[in-house]
DNA sequence: TTGAATTGACGAAAGCCTTCGTGTATGGTG
DNA sequence: CACCATACACGAAGGCTTTCGTCAATTCAA
């Protein structure tokens, strides 16, 4: 029967990958992605405009996001200032390729096509879009 | 300060929405897709050879997918056969309009570009996006 | 029929996520 | 300088997720 006691599941904090967000994370990241840079403050007046929360529970997050490698931030300052610790697009591309991998067989026609129907799309993204097929459909390896 | 000692956060398991699936048991929902319904075993059987988990783990999930409604079960059978408790598109759809709202503030334009340009995508499929493409520009609102 | 193998239900441990309450540190104002 | 409002760090409680071990129920083959 395979026994495997422990597969020793932990992660190193200089994990290369950076964990994928939970949802309440992404929700500030999201903060920081729209300002560049926030406060704990800033982001708690926002996030508070949306639903209830306290602020030592946003502070908490942060500060585990942080531990996390998910943001990055600046102690010389008073209110310390947060920022993204990977980049707003490598965690976006992370989270598409987990999504493709978990729920369309790593292919992302269906999901796009679900995409564009789920929501209105910005013509100028559409023209992107179009254009990008050009591209894929041009190069018929 | 406000208060609020816990707003029971239960959810009814007649929730009209089915809940967002976990990585887990997105994999075993995986397994159900493709075949239209299954048993734990199968379920285990794909799953054990991709990573290392016990039978009774599989079916602990698939129990507690049942619970939550992800997961249809016919009892009169002997090796008891599941299936998808909530079609496979609608599901589908939420996970990617919950990306949308999560990771990209709603607009599906980036996240289709970030799919196309991450993995090689199905000439067939390619065409069917660019007839969407159409109809959505084409219907200039 | 009976013993072995398979299937299924449960319960429990460990770990992560969410949410704060508290207490301490710091900065600004009179 | 003394006080008050913020800002921070910590720790802990309650839930949910992941993983099994164990034991009971069923099925099958000799």
């Amino acid at each position: 029967m395979a026994k495997k006691v422990s597969t020793s599941r932990s992660k190193s904090r200089t994990d290369s990958v950076a964990r994928k967000p939970t949802d309440s994370e992404l929700a500030i990241l999201g903060v920081i992605w729209d300002r560049g840079s926030a406060t704990v403050r800033e982001v708690f007046d926002e996030l508070s405009a949306q639903s209830e929360i306290g602020y030592t529970t946003v502070l908490k997050f942060m500060q585990i996001m942080v531990e996390k490698g998910l943001l990055k931030r600046d102690l010389s300052v008073r209110p310390q200032v947060f920022s993204a610790g990977v980049p707003q697009k490598q965690t976006q591309r992370a989270m598409v390729g987990h999504l493709l991998d978990g729920a369309f067989r790593g292919s992302p026609g269906k999901l796009v096509l679900q995409a564009l129907s789920l929501r209105e799309t910005d013509p100028e993204e559409l023209a992107q879009i179009r254009t990008m097929l050009d591209e894929l459909e041009g190069s018929g390896s």
